[in-house]
DNA sequence: CTAGGGTTAG
């Protein structure tokens, strides 16, 4: 115990009725339960008791969470009539309370008007903190290196204040000397020391160094894992991210909530739908099964894993639907083709009295866009301004240029690039381009790829776009020209390749494969399929797209999700799902093979690419891209 | 005074 607490209890001299309802405080503040701290407070004044030293940290904490910032002033001058202030666990309250009420003026006041503050390690780190979260973090690091200047000890709760002030790739050099400063300290193998470190290059956009933190700490805790799992989580480290989990129950550390959130994003971006529902068992076997953040990804993963029905049902049992459940829900119809069903579900939400915000408006616009909702879309990006006050921004407007250019729109797509206030990027002519692909418009085609090559000089996908576009009018000039192009500037196509989740084992194809172990199997099963589609195309005479089936068929035409097809074909029974990852944008010549053979086998199958689901049933696709 | 979480087109 601290010569200053001892001090307090000296000074206090509290009869044993305060020490009472201290204790109840204490412990109702240690539960979170803010509002009735301070019901507590205010029976303890009006029962004629009065408050002490001991109080005052737990009512100021209360207050600060409430965020009522009235009752937080008036707080102070409860604190100065008893003569509290000066006590450095009532002063570390009152700064913080201020901090969060984003009073740190105040608060600041409060630090400088006691000169034994500039002395106390908990001043020091209360101001830092308060700082750091009112996004001032060049005040806090000035005082952290007075705080070093007078030689107060500096702590590990120091630099977890400070840390977390580091928040995007800009500041991963002063991470980074911070970093060193906890080196310096002999406090970097402090557990929670380390986690903030690796939560901090995480932000910063480093998972590399955070690995290299998650490796050198010699101890790891729940939250170390976490970390780590969810920083891969969130830059798209799929894989890792099961790895690591995998790794995590192998050393004894039970999965927690947020564990699971981190694995089944994962699960969504992958397609891993067998760890997907292995998660959701071990959500019900912890008696997770109502927290929120888990629901929301369960349904986003079965909406992105195909299967709707289930992500529907679990939609539906929650109590509490947030934006984000329902931006889940709206989405996985959207992705799957069932643009009425997402703006039934739109309209339900605004009926609900939710406010939509621009990331549903970006998942409400593509949902129009590929159902083919072309004035339906365009109500809701004019009412986006207009009855939600939300700014478009370029991401909106790509969705619309989507839209109109879908629709054949591609003369209106390109006036609204012109008319538009924020500078248009990549994506708004990438996908004026893509309309030109649909619509197989060389000249707008031309237009697009010089400005969208400015902004993204490096996008493989934008040169291979125009390539095709300058195959399908037969133009080989223009193919050579883009080759030429990309050899100059030594880019490079990544290898498109499918993949099928099979008795929990993956099975990868590339095109033209023959590493697989049912590789001729597989191959007999395709030419039989190839033997049939051509029969079916002279019999139904399919016209001037079947002209030349050598586009769909022959050694050439060995696309990976056709691999992956008859893979699954080979090995699943009728009825049962066959779900196709694939890595870039699904062929479209195989698209059509596709349909045909769906209708041929009599079976059901989707090829989820990498932008979205393409379900095969009866000949037919729910997707509209290709006509 | 203090470290970890869900949604976004092309």
């Amino acid at each position: 115990m601290t010569v200053h607490v001892q001090a307090a209890i000296a000074k206090s001299l509290a009869p044993p009725t305060s020490t009472l309802w201290n204790t109840q405080l204490r412990e109702l503040a240690k539960q979170c339960l803010f509002s009735d701290a301070l019901h507590l407070y205010r029976r303890m004044l009006r029962s004629g008791q009065s408050p002490n030293v001991f109080t005052f940290p737990f009512v100021l904490k209360s207050s600060a969470a409430l965020s009522f910032s009235v009752t937080g002033a008036l707080l102070h001058g409860h604190v100065l009539k008893t003569g509290c202030e000066p006590e450095p666990f009532v002063q570390t309250s009152l700064i913080s309370m201020y901090c969060r009420f984003s009073q740190v003026e105040n608060a600041r006041k409060v630090f400088d008007e006691n000169p034994q503050s500039r002395k106390l390690t908990v001043c020091y780190n209360a101001l830092i903190s308060g700082y750091i979260l009112n996004s001032k973090f060049l005040d806090a690091v000035v005082l952290f290196c007075r705080m070093r200047e007078e030689v107060v000890s500096v702590n590990s709760v120091t630099l977890l204040g400070l840390i977390p002030g580091c928040l995007s790739p800009v500041d991963l050099d002063l991470g980074k000397s911070l970093h060193c400063c906890s080196i310096k300290i002999g406090l970097e193998l402090d557990l929670s020391v380390g986690n903030c470190l690796l939560t901090m290059y995480v932000k910063c956009g480093s998972v590399e160094y955070a690995r290299k933190v998650f490796d050198e700490m010699p101890e790891k805790g729940l939250i170390t894992w976490n970390a780590m799992i969810s920083g891969y989580s969130q830059n798209g480290f799929a894989t890792r991210v099961l790895d690591l989990y995998r790794e995590m129950k192998l050393v004894g550390v039970s999965p927690d909530p947020v564990t699971l959130v981190g694995v089944l994003s994962s699960c969504t971006h992958l397609g891993a739908h067998g760890v997907g529902r292995e998660v959701e068992q071990r959500i019900e076997l912890c008696g997770f099964g109502s927290n929120p953040f888990l629901k929301n990804s369960l349904v986003n993963m079965y909406a992105r894993c195909g299967n709707l029905v289930k992500a529907h049902s679990i939609f539906s049992s929650m109590k509490e639907r947030s934006l984000v459940s329902w931006t889940a829900i709206i989405g996985g119809y959207g992705m799957h083709g069932h643009g009425e069903l997402a703006v039934k579900l739109f309209e339900e939400m605004i009926k609900a009295g939710i406010k939509p915000d621009k990331t549903l408006f970006v998942t409400i616009l593509s949902a129009c866009s590929h159902s083919g909702l072309t004035d339906r879309g365009l109500e809701y990006f004019a009412a986006m301004e207009r009855s939600y006050g939300l700014q478009p921004g370029s991401e909106h407007y790509s969705c619309v240029v989507d839209l109109l250019g879908r629709a054949g729109r591609l003369k209106e797509s390109e006036e609204l690039i012109r008319s538009m206030k924020v500078k248009p990027d990549g994506a708004v002519w990438g996908a004026l381009l893509n309309a030109c692909k649909i619509h197989k418009n060389v000249k707008v085609a031309e237009l697009a790829f010089e400005r969208v090559i400015e902004l993204e000089p490096a996008n493989i996908g934008y040169y291979v776009l125009l390539s095709n576009i300058y195959s399908d009018a037969e133009n080989s000039e223009g193919v050579l020209k883009v080759r030429t192009m990309m050899r100059e500037r030594k880019l490079r196509k990544e290898p498109g390749y499918s993949y099928v989740e099979f008795k929990g084992e993956v099975h990868i194809f590339l095109a033209g494969d023959r590493t697989h172990q049912q590789t001729d199997d597989i191959y007999r099963m395709l030419a039989e399929l190839e033997s049939l589609v051509r029969k079916l195309c002279e019999s139904n005479g399919i016209g001037g797209k079947m002209k030349n089936e050598q586009h769909l068929i022959g050694e050439n035409n060995v696309h990976s999700e056709k691999l992956a097809i008859a893979f699954g074909l080979l090995n699943t029974r009728p009825g049962m799902e066959i779900i196709v990852i694939k890595n870039l944008r699904a062929c479209d010549d195989c698209h059509l093979f596709l349909k045909l053979v769906s209708k041929i086998a009599d079976r059901e199958f989707i090829v989820r690419d990498a932008t979205r689901f393409h379900h095969f049933k009866d000949g037919v696709c729910s997707c509209r891209d290709y006509w």
